[in-house]
DNA sequence: GCCACGCGTGGAAGCGGTTCCATTGACAGC
DNA sequence: GCTGTCAATGGAACCGCTTCCACGCGTGGC
C-alpha cells in the first residue's frame, strides 16, 4: 500500500508539498509538481479516501434515501440521480428504505458529514424533526418528489395531475370515475396518491357530478391490489365507466382486472394511470406523464451544487411540469345506459345489465 | 461533534475502554461498560465511520459494479442485493458502468479496502486482468451474471435457458424460428445473449433444423431496436412462425413489431423472451425465467460471508435454476403451409401469400 | 546594503478511531 | 509475606491525509 509518504520519499519532497500538488494548490512550484506527478505515476499512487475524509471532514459522498422496493418510479428517478453524479465525483450510497423503523434509523445517522456529504431523499416524507436536525447539522438536503419547511425540492404538481386526468376523463364524456389510490395513512405517510386523489374529487366536484361511495378505494402500492380492488369496482351496479389509478403499476392491474372480466378497454372501460414508467408505452397505457429521469437528474444537480457551495442552498422548490399522455386505453363511454334513471333512484332498482360481456367472449 | 474522547472524559475511562466496549471486547469489567454505555447514551455517541474505517483499514462498505441503465433485469438483481445487505451492517455504493472506460476506472480504484470492503460485479464481463488486480489486493469480489477465474460467481445457464425456450416452440410444432439477440462484440461485452444464442442453435441443429440466413438478427438490448430488427424479420419471404428474443425488453419489442404488422400473437407469430421480469407477466409474455431477485441476494449473501471470513471464498460458481414459464405468446404455429416446398427449393419461387394477413383485419 | 516581504517548502499537529503495550491491583500459591 | 499471574485499564502510537506554522531564501524598495 503506497501512501503519500512513500511518494514524497520517492519525489525528495515533504509529505505536505504532495498533498499540495494532489489539491491543486497553486503554491507549488512547476518543477516541484513535475517531480511530484512524475513520483505518483511511477508509484501508482491512489490517496486513501478514508484518511482524505478524516482529514478534511468530507467523504466524498452522497446519500440517497430511497423506498427502492416500493415504487418502480423510484428507479427511474435514481437513473437520473446516477447519470448527474456520474460526472461528478462523488459516490452514491443507497439507503433503502421500507419502514418507518428503517427511515428514522437511517436519518438519524446520516447527521454527519463523515457519513454522507449531502442527502437526496427520494418519495420520502420526512419528519420535520428530523430535517430540522439535518439542517442543524449542516448536511445539505435536496428532497425529490416530497416537500419539507426550507428545503430545497423536487416536486410533481400531483393534484394538478389529478386534475388533469380526471378533465381527460369527463371531457370524453365520462361521468362514473372510479378512483384507485394509496391507503392516505400508508406506513411511511407517501402523499403523492393523495393529492392525485385531491385533484381528482375537485374535479369531479367542479364538473357537477358525484362520487359515490366506495367509488374511491384504497390500497397498498401493488398491481395485485388494485386488480383485487377493481374487481370491487366492477362488480357494482354502477359500474363506472372510467378508472383513474393513482399510479401506472396500479393501472396495469386496473387493466388486468378489467380484462379479466371480459370487458374491452377503452370500449367498456377506460382507464388512467400516473407516471409512464416505462412499461406504460409498451402496455398502451393513457396517462399523466412527469419527468422522473429528469426529477431525478436535477435533484442530484442541486445536491451537487449545495455541497460544493458550501453555503445553504436557496430552498427553492423546482416543480416539474407534467402532460397527459393520450394513449390507447381511453375513449368515450360506452354509449347509451338509462344514465337518467340511475342518477335519479340512486339505490333503486334492480336492473340487472345481462349484456354486460360483449366485450370480448 | 461528540468524540471517543468526550464519552472516555464523561465515563472517567480511558479512550482505549470506551473503544473496547464498542467493539465488544470482553476484556472490560460490567461495572465499566455500564458507565461507558451510559455515557454514550447521554451524549449521544456514534463514532466517526471514516476514522474507523482508516485505522482498522475497512470501510463498512461493499461496491457493486453494475451496468444500471442497459439491462431492466440489473434493477431486480439490485433489489434482490439490497435486500440482503439490509440486516447487515455494511452500507451499499453504487457504481454505474455504461462503458469500458467507466468499467476500468472504477474497477482500478477499488483494488483497496479503504474503498470498499468486497466487490459485487453484476453481469459486466470482467478482463481477467482486472479480476488477477482484485484478488491480489485482497478484496473479496463475487461474480453476479458473469464468470471468472477463481472468482465466486452465481450465474444462470444461458445456454441451457437458449435451448429450453428453443425445445419449447419445436415442440409446439414450429420449424421457422427466428432469433433476436445482442450483438456478439457489444461494448462491454455482455455475453448472456450470445449463450441463449449458442442454446438456440444447438436445439436447431438437433432438431435438424436450418436456420436461413438473415434469421439471426443481432442489436443493442433495446426495445425499439428489436422491434425494427422484427420488422426485417416479417417481411421475409420465409417469415418466421416464433421468435425468440435473447431477453424480455427485446421480447416486448418483437411483440410490438408483429401487432404493428396486423398479426396475430401467437396465431400467426409465437414469441418467447428470456429473463421474467416483472413487465413480462403483465404483457404474457411466455419467457424463460431466472431468478433475477434471488441471484442478487445469494450474490450478496455470498460476498458478505467473504467478507466477514477474511478468508478467500472458495471460488464455487453457483447455478441458479430456470424453467419455463409458459402464458399467452406462444402457440402452435399456424396451419397448413405448404412447407415441404419451402424446404425443397430453398430459394426457389416467388410464392408470395397474400392470405397472410388474416390474423386481425 | 539592509530589511521587509512573500514564495516555496518541510514538518508537525491534528482528524477520531483501534490496538498494542505497560501498569496497576487483586488474588492464589508457596 | 512475597512473588507470579491475570484481568482491567490507561495511554501512546498509528492509520494516511490535510493544513497550519515556521523557516530559508531570493527579491524589491528604501
Amino acid at each position: 500500500m503506497v501512501t503519500i509518504a512513500d511518494v514524497a520519499a520517492h519525489a525528495g519532497v515533504g509529505a505536505g508539498t504532495v498533498s499540495r500538488v494532489l489539491n491543486h494548490s497553486p503554491r507549488v512550484s512547476d518543477t516541484t509538481r513535475a517531480r511530484v506527478l512524475a513520483a505518483i505515476e511511477v508509484l501508482d499512487y491512489r490517496p486513501n479516501p478514508l484518511a482524505r475524509g478524516l482529514s478534511r471532514g468530507r467523504c466524498q459522498t452522497l446519500g440517497v434515501v430511497v423506498p427502492f422496493f416500493t415504487h418502480a418510479s423510484a428507479v427511474e428517478r435514481l437513473r437520473g440521480v446516477v447519470a448527474a453524479l456520474d460526472a461528478s465525483h462523488y459516490d452514491l450510497v443507497l439507503f433503502n428504505v421500507e419502514s418507518p423503523l428503517h427511515r428514522d434509523e437511517h436519518l438519524a445517522t446520516l447527521t454527519r458529514r463523515d457519513r454522507a456529504d449531502g442527502l437526496l431523499i427520494m418519495s420520502l416524507p420526512t419528519p420535520p424533526a428530523s430535517l430540522a436536525r439535518l439542517a442543524s447539522s449542516g448536511v445539505p438536503v435536496v428532497l425529490l418528489d416530497t416537500r419539507g419547511e426550507g428545503v430545497p425540492a423536487v416536486v410533481t404538481d400531483d393534484v394538478e395531475g389529478g386534475r388533469l386526468a380526471t378533465r381527460h376523463l369527463l371531457a370524453l364524456g365520462h361521468e362514473r370515475v372510479a378512483f384507485i389510490g394509496d391507503d392516505p395513512d400508508n406506513p411511511l405517510g407517501f402523499t403523492a396518491g393523495t393529492s392525485r386523489e385531491q385533484g381528482y374529487r375537485e374535479t369531479m366536484a367542479e364538473a357537477g357530478l358525484r362520487v359515490p361511495a366506495g367509488y374511491v378505494l384504497h390500497g397498498p402500492h401493488v398491481r395485485a391490489v388494485a386488480r383485487r380492488l377493481t374487481e370491487q369496482l366492477l362488480a357494482r351496479r354502477d359500474r363506472p365507466t372510467a378508472v383513474f389509478a393513482s399510479s401506472d403499476s396500479q393501472a396495469l392491474g386496473v387493466l388486468e382486472a378489467v380484462r379479466a372480466a371480459g370487458l374491452d378497454v377503452p370500449g367498456d372501460v377506460s382507464v388512467m394511470g400516473f407516471d409512464d414508467v416505462e412499461v406504460s408505452g409498451y402496455a398502451g397505457l393513457t396517462t399523466v406523464r412527469q419527468p422522473l429521469f429528469e426529477s431525478g437528474k436535477l435533484a442530484a444537480g442541486l445536491l451537487l451544487d449545495a455541497v460544493d457551495a458550501e453555503h445553504p442552498p436557496d430552498a427553492r422548490t423546482h416543480q416539474l411540469s407534467i402532460e397527459l399522455v393520450e394513449r390507447s386505453t381511453t375513449a368515450p363511454p360506452p354509449p347509451a345506459r338509462p344514465r337518467s334513471r340511475t342518477r335519479a333512484s340512486a339505490a333503486g332498482r334492480t336492473d340487472r345489465r345481462p349484456a354486460e360481456q360483449e366485450g370480448k367472449p
